[in-house]
This record gives C-alpha cells, structure tokens and sequence, in this order.
DNA sequence: GCCAACGTTGGC
DNA sequence: GCCAACGTTGGC
C-alpha cells in the first residue's frame, strides 16, 4: 500500500468535482517522471492527498481519495479536441497513462501550502521541498497518517 | 504578471 | 552526447 499526493487545479476540477462525481479518470499526465510512477507503481487502493495547486490562499490539501483502477492508456493524447493531444503517441504503444481516483472524504477546509510548509513535521515531505514541480507526489505513511491527524484538527 | 526550476526539442 | 532555445509548472 503507497501514498501519494496528486494535484489539480480547482477551477479545473475541485474536491468538490470529485465528491460529486465519486469516481474520476485522473488524464492529462505529460510527464515521464509522472507517467513512470504510475505505472511501476501505482496500485489499486493506494491512498491519494487530493491537493489544490495555483488557488492563492486557498492552495494546499483538500482530501482524499483511493486509486481505484491501475493505470491504463490516457485517452485524451490521441483526442485533437482534449486539452493535450500527443500526436506523436503510437495508439499501438501509448505513450501517456491515466489512472482512476476515488473520493474519500472532502477535509473541514484546506490544509494550506503555507501550514504544510511552517509544520516542522514535514520539513522533508517532497511537497514542499525545492524544485518539485511533479503533479504527483510520493507521500509516505508517516506523513499521510501526520496530514489527516491534522485535518481532524480543521 | 513575474520568475525559478525544471523538462523537452532539435541542431550539431 | 551537448546545449541553446523554448515551453510548462506553480508559488507569489
């Protein structure tokens, strides 16, 4: 069982999508580094922080969610009309996975970048450590489990 | 809108 | 394989 931390920007899709919705095809991953860890590792019900990214005060973390489907071809690459086509992807060999995601819970309000970064508890946590700009995050189980005892605390 | 810190592309 | 130019991410 992994942990990890995907971001989203709200105006684009929210918690509050995700509750709604229950399940969601998490696409538009264009990065290898991305790409490879959700499919080397990645694995049905792993947990996921569901973090808010470029939301001004209201960045940070604002649930969670399960994986609930391994990752498998992104068909948004080879849709002219999606927000990122890769004409260059084989559809014999796709070059870009998704993964599906399934809420949990929506936490009593964000947990903000700017709390994450002053907890001397995750001064190591990837997130907010220098030059990360991955939209998906390896978390481990000290930090998930240390993230939702704070958001009890919301 | 700015800019740091990347990642990607393509010429050589 | 090197590296300049360019594109993207995301905090501020």
């Amino acid at each position: 069982m992994k942990y990890w931390l995907m971001k989203t920007e709200p105006n684009e899709f929210s918690i509050d999508d995700l509750q709604r919705v229950g399940v969601e095809m998490w696409d538009g991953v264009r990065n290898y580094q991305v790409r490879n860890m959700m499919r080397n590792e990645m694995m049905v019900g792993d947990s996921v922080l569901v973090y808010h990214s470029n939301a001004g005060e209201e960045t940070g973390i604002a649930g969670t969610a399960k994986i609930c489907r391994k990752a498998y071809p992104d068909p948004t690459q080879f849709d002219p009309e999606s927000a990122h086509p890769d004409p260059k992807s084989d559809p014999q060999n796709p070059r870009w996975l998704c993964v599906d995601v399934e809420f949990i819970q929506k936490f009593k309000r964000i947990l903000t970048l700017k709390e994450i970064k002053s907890d001397p508890n995750l001064l190591d946590y990837k997130l907010v450590q220098k030059g990360n700009r991955l939209s998906v995050i390896p978390t481990t189980k000290k930090q998930f489990d240390y993230i939702l005892r704070l958001a009890k605390t919301l």
